[in-house]
DNA sequence: TAACAATAATTAGTACAACAAATATATGAG
DNA sequence: CTCATATATTTGTTGTACTAATTATTGTTA
């Protein structure tokens, strides 16, 4: 293959996952749900287990530590999450859902299931493997 | 498939995203291309197709007006690229290289070349040809 | 114990993304 | 011609990403 057409590839998936957060991102608004999806991301992870520090969840997430910092920030701001010092490590918060975040969380997360998977419908299950395999070789491929 | 799972291929695809563009925006440095990954993006596309307007290019690239208005005041601020009067329509410019563009261009685009390629050396033809197709898919399935 | 390194989180600075609203100009219908 | 509408671009705002620097705390070791 040519080496030009390399680039159409990053293009592609450059193109795609935005147009995921976009499609996303309008249908929370549409619904009303007042985060982001990234802050979704958060939630959801928090909601799955409870007592992480920001490094653990930033790995989680796979987001760095100022990002998470700052969307961490937000949702405390909203009252959906709160930090809480750890007594043994000073220098740690563990992270927690509100009950109003606990509260939204299961109002929100079924919708937003729905949400997500409009992306998928038109795959088969041979797809999402293959597509699974491929980003992660991508991924190992560029080890930092 | 479970409903949750979705989340994860978004997640997935948005990790690799960030991936190949932090792969090659550290290369980029390396070889101190003073550039970003996306002000690559319009570069290139310049330099296949001058005389655009900025309407057409950011079509051409896949983002909105007023991103693109952004990254072209870096450009020209870099002197790589000249917003041209239309006398025609005197809303439009019309972007073009400079010869400092051009010069940039020859020099960077085999190395640049390179650098995207590296994040597909480990798949198939076939892997591409799947990518590719899947990808659309979901971009299609998102219409707008 | 004092000095030094490592870790958790934050802050500052720069850049891009997405959206809405504003501005300037052009075009078409009547 | 004039008014409404459309188009090209810019501006403002909020959020995310990455780097580097900073603060506070903990761990290590001479």
């Amino acid at each position: 293959m040519a080496k030009e057409s390399f680039n159409t590839y990053s293009y592609l998936l450059d193109r795609t996952n935005r147009r995921i957060k976009q499609f996303a991102q309008k249908r929370f608004k549409e619904e009303s749900f007042d985060i982001t999806v990234d802050q979704w991301l958060v939630l959801k992870s928090l909601n799955q287990e409870n007592d992480q520090n920001q490094s653990e969840l930033a790995e989680q997430i796979g987001k760095d530590n100022p990002t998470l910092t700052r969307i961490i920030d937000l949702l405390c701001k909203k009252e959906l999450v709160e930090r809480r010092q750890l007594p043994s490590d000073r220098r740690c918060f563990t992270l927690h859902l509100t009950d109003e975040g606990k509260q939204k969380m299961e109002e929100w997360a079924p919708k937003v299931a729905e949400i997500r998977m409009k992306a998928w419908e038109n795959l088969t299950e041979k797809d999402y493997e293959d597509l699974k395999r491929i980003l992660n070789t991508i991924y190992q491929s560029l080890e930092i």
